[in-house]
DNA sequence: TCAATATTGTAATGAACAGTACAAAATTAA
DNA sequence: TTAATTTTGTACTGTTCATTACAATATTGA
């Protein structure tokens, strides 16, 4: 153990949190450092001192989002409900907005649209929470066929990746239209493509 | 009649043209009005004396990407082909690479993901998009509808809505995933899905 | 040829940026 | 107490940013 010296005065996954929100609100470029050092509450010298870059706090931020995020969308994927109520479910949940009634839409492809194709950590991210996603995807679905609830006529992965581009397309067109009818369309019209 | 001056040297277009190859490589906060003068090949002084600013200039790119798919999208829609093919051609259309067979994606979709929320034009221009697209979509749906090439069991709003939320998933996962039997099976799986 | 007008290239401007230097402060172990 | 170690806040650094100032240049119409 190396000899303790003056103890941190914050909790790291709290910092991280604050990152995430600010990363969220404003994208990688046009987020500052500052607005990092007063969300998090950290001193420029203690976020450095911690986390080396501003980029290193995004990558960790971006992780911690993806995994919170898949994790509740594991759950939804999983309740003991009739498979097209969960499914319906992780279409509401890509929509949701947060206290504020604001919609940031899902920071994950903010930041593949952002950043995927120049930054190998934001594609990292963004390719681990697709595959993970669509597999849930495709094993609920099948779930679904078995009971009889989804139809038979055509391959579960198909299924499974056609409703997995429409519910990131629904993450794209809802926070930044706010039609709400328009979702709604989405959602009845991608719901109903699976019986 | 103004009393006219200097002449310029340059065509608006094939700025406005230049500066939405920047864009559309670099989003709008990564890129340096530095970038724009060398890629469009004017300098300082006239590139502020024909638009004013950055921003101007990124609406003017912005608005033309925008004109030229719309008609691109429009033409693909309008084929004396059957409808299905027309359909299958747009969801290939989304993701076709460039002469450098890179792919960054819809500029539009980038735009949105990065500025919709704090930036009233991208959300002006990006509603429009969607609000045409959406409408060219249903009209080819109610023609293959009639044609007997499509369900007449669901409405035609919900399944065009469904297919423009896949296209635009599809317009975010592909280029930032670049990962081809997954995007050939959202096709598949999202053609499928109108019979 | 010249007044009027518009464009062009270059140099400058001040602000904001990510990151660093460093001394003061707070801890542990001896 | 003190040496060792780590965190903290602040002041600073050098760079890059969007934008402006302006003199030189090129045109039209008289």
């Amino acid at each position: 153990m190396s000899k303790s010296g003056r103890p941190r005065e914050f909790k790291d996954n709290a910092v991280i949190d604050a990152a995430m929100e600010v990363f969220w609100d404003n994208g990688y470029e046009s987020c500052s450092t500052e607005a990092l050092c007063n969300k998090t509450g950290l001193g420029r010298g203690s976020l450095y001192n911690a986390f080396g870059s501003k980029h290193e706090l995004y990558e960790q931020a971006l992780r911690r989002y993806h995994e919170l995020g898949i994790q509740e969308q594991m759950e939804i994927l999983e309740r003991e409900v009739p498979v097209k109520d969960r499914l319906r479910a992780l279409l509401e949940w890509q929509i949701r907005g947060d206290s504020r009634a604001n919609n940031r839409g899902c920071l994950l492809i903010n930041a593949a649209a952002e950043r995927a194709k120049t930054d190998p950590a934001v594609e990292r991210i963004f390719k681990e929470h697709v595959d993970l996603l669509e597999h849930a995807i495709e094993k609920a679905i099948i779930q679904g066929q078995e009971a009889g609830e989804i139809t038979q006529d055509r391959k579960a992965s198909e299924l499974a990746d056609m409703f997995l581009s429409s519910l990131y397309g629904l993450g794209v067109i809802y926070p930044a239209t706010l039609n709400r009818s328009l979702a709604e369309r989405i959602i009845e019209g991608t719901l109903s493509s699976l019986d």
